[in-house]
DNA sequence: CGATGGATTGAACTGGTTCAAGTGGAGTGG
DNA sequence: CCACTCCACTTGAACCAGTTCAATCCATCG
């Protein structure tokens, strides 16, 4: 998929620059046929008529269970999601894990270190995945203020988050952490239309869930139990989840 | 201390950005006699001859305990401290607090969001901030790419800390957790130059540090006198303590 | 000098963990 | 097609790290 690369601070890039520009003042998106709500940065290089970005990126599949980048590994790229799910992990040295985040279409991650990723990053279900060497994307940044703008933008939101799930993880119960874990879910932007008025798929393992809210696996199935008795969800296995009242759910995961 | 507006996309402009853009690549600092190694945007804008961004900003003197943004303001500035301490914190409905960071000179605060604060910042010390109107500085990213670089970066960093935060939150012990803490406080490079070889200044309160770590003040209080007890700190007085192993206070600060 | 508020210490308690057993569904192979 | 295995999930019961509640200490300040 990938083409040869391109002078990206040529004279062809400034007419590129400008064209993309017009587009973004007129339609709002980066790029012609931009389909996507969260507009990505495969969104802005795949669907690029131009081929700006088409050049120095590549496309990778990788099946489940699958390691994309460890905490040991050189970040010598930055990794957006097309297709499927990814999760983001930091271990200490007895195994105890930490999950950082789970990872949907359009989220991109490998920028927020110096020169070594300090998470590791595994497919959680089958993924399309498109990978753009930092120093190239990183430069490109000068030519394309918009990209930089959004990927910057898409880095606050990301740091605003971190914020409330470390409330989450410092102060809420368990019945709390799940609660906001599941109603968080439902609010992902990419799973949204996929899904009916109150399902929720969950792709993750139950233990992925406990290392994500700081319990245990144990902990995390009894609440998901809990739950159920009170009626506030309902379960249609382990992976399908409804959920039976919103409000309450909001109210318990805003910690009462 | 604020001087009238200076319009950025004029002429003018262009010629400061190119001078500043000189004075980064030949002393790798963004102005004119920036002492500090951790640079700041008020070091872009004190220190600097030109003047650029002194028109945008404002200094501010806080006390103590002064809040200086809460949970439920607009977003409207973007802060830098120049001197003393913050602390950021969220708070659940009834009281519970987490305190996502401790802030020093040089950091700066109120960019991860998008139109309103999601946090609570308050002086911890007294105070000289200095305040820069969001869509200004913004504004100024696109003509001062140095700048939007700096302070992107500073972004991506704190991310990657957080992350490690969330570790400390989900998965470490209360031992582990308040190791960590001293390390970092230790490693906290504005503070550095003023400490002996192995003191750390505290400037937070038991009952702070508690709300940081995710725990109690009774375990904090109770982690403090272990770690006496067992050689590897030595408490002058609540705010003042020497690191007296700082390889085994890693060791367990890395979890085992 | 007493009052105030942070910090420490003690002792009982508990939410969540740990350890252990049981369940059920998907995949496999005979 | 059934039996067997595997593994994720659930459930139960004992346990414990950290909390809660309560008392005390101690430095600061009017």
């Amino acid at each position: 998929m990938s083409i040869s690369p391109i002078n990206i601070s040529g004279q062809n890039s400034k007419k590129m620059a400008h064209s993309i520009r017009q587009n973004y003042k007129n339609n709002g998106t980066l790029c012609d046929g931009c389909v996507s709500k969260h507009i990505s940065l495969c969104n802005v290089m795949d669907q690029n008529n131009l081929g700006i970005l088409s050049g120095i990126s590549t496309n990778l599949r990788k099946k489940a269970k699958q390691i994309i980048c460890s905490e040991t590994d050189k970040a010598e790229y930055l990794y957006n999601i097309r297709s499927g799910a990814v999760r983001i992990s930091k271990m200490l040295p007895d195994g105890r894990r930490q999950i950082t985040s789970f990872l949907f279409p359009g989220d991109f991650f490998g920028l927020s270190c110096k020169d070594q990723h300090s998470y590791t990053a595994e497919a959680l279900t089958n993924l399309e995945i498109c990978r753009f060497p930092r120093k190239k994307i990183m430069g490109l940044f000068r030519d394309f203020p918009e990209l930089n703008e959004r990927v910057f933008d898409m880095t606050r939101t990301e740091l605003d988050s971190t914020h409330a799930r470390m409330l989450l993880l410092g102060r809420k119960t368990a019945t709390e952490k799940l609660c906001s874990f599941l109603l968080n879910m439902k609010a992902q932007p990419s799973l949204l239309n996929e899904m009916a008025n109150d399902e929720v798929d969950l792709p993750m393992s139950r233990s992925d869930i406990a290392d994500y809210l700081g319990l245990t696996v144990e902990t995390v199935s009894r609440q998901f139990t809990n739950l159920s008795k009170l009626g506030l969800i309902q379960q249609g296995g382990p992976h399908r989840i409804s959920l039976k009242n919103i409000e309450s759910l909001s109210v318990i995961a805003a910690g009462g």
